[in-house]
DNA sequence: TCCGTACTACGATGGCTATCGTACGAGTCG
DNA sequence: CGACTCGTACGATAGCCATCGTAGTACGGA
């Protein structure tokens, strides 16, 4: 098993032309999710959801992993009892090109800015 | 009366560092005010609010220019009965270098894909 | 002064959503 | 099998928000 074949158990994502700009803005809006996307692009590889150290329960964890992948932010697959998920570079890169490292840099200059909150 | 003195009534604007990204996010997640600064973007110079043709009505359409304004994306001053709106381009380039340009070309890509809904 | 235009304020409403807790399903390992 | 971990589903709740209509204010021109 060297790359394991994919459980039966297979999440719905959205098309690379479904993907809505506004949906995406949405998504990232939250500081929760945006960290999420922050982590995952400094990760370059896929990480399980417990990976992430979030200031919310597991329910809201949940949530907010299902609002980046139906949005077509992340992608999730899963890998025995972990669900591994990983940013659709590519997907965004192709639809809005320069938009996803935009947000990533104003990300990151923000939270250095001002560490508060 | 070349450059008119600015009626007494004056708008709340944030400045610039308190500019929060999550909030320029959630200002630009709704179409109707996307729409409101890719027009502003193409006009180069401030436009009044009854220059857009937006299908929402008057008192929805203050409030998302006020969305706008609070959250940092637009300039808002009162030239007699008119209220002027300009992009904070200069403030959100410094804040978010290729953001703003980002959304833009993203939104009008998006636009030009589909022109569904 | 009176009227019209531009925009606002206020209140209501329906829908969305971030959050939680608890109970459950799916895998893995002993 | 049994226990443990990872994540989900469901229901509840509270807050926000896009939308509207109506009534009102501010300014400029006749």
């Amino acid at each position: 098993m060297t790359t394991a074949p994919p459980s039966p158990r297979v999440l719905p994502h959205p098309a690379r032309d479904e993907i809505r700009l506004e949906s995406v803005l949405h998504a990232l809006s939250d500081p929760v999710r945006m960290r999420i996307v922050s982590e995952l692009a400094d990760a370059e590889a896929a990480l399980s959801c417990s990976r992430f150290d979030l200031p919310v329960t597991k329910s809201t964890t949940t949530h907010h992993f299902r609002v980046l992948r139906e949005s077509g932010v992340i992608q999730q697959v899963y890998e025995g009892t972990a669900k591994m998920n990983g940013l659709r570079r590519e997907d965004l890169d192709a639809l809005f090109p320069g938009l996803l490292n935009a947000l990533l840099t104003a990300s990151r200059r923000q939270t250095a800015r001002g560490a508060r909150a």
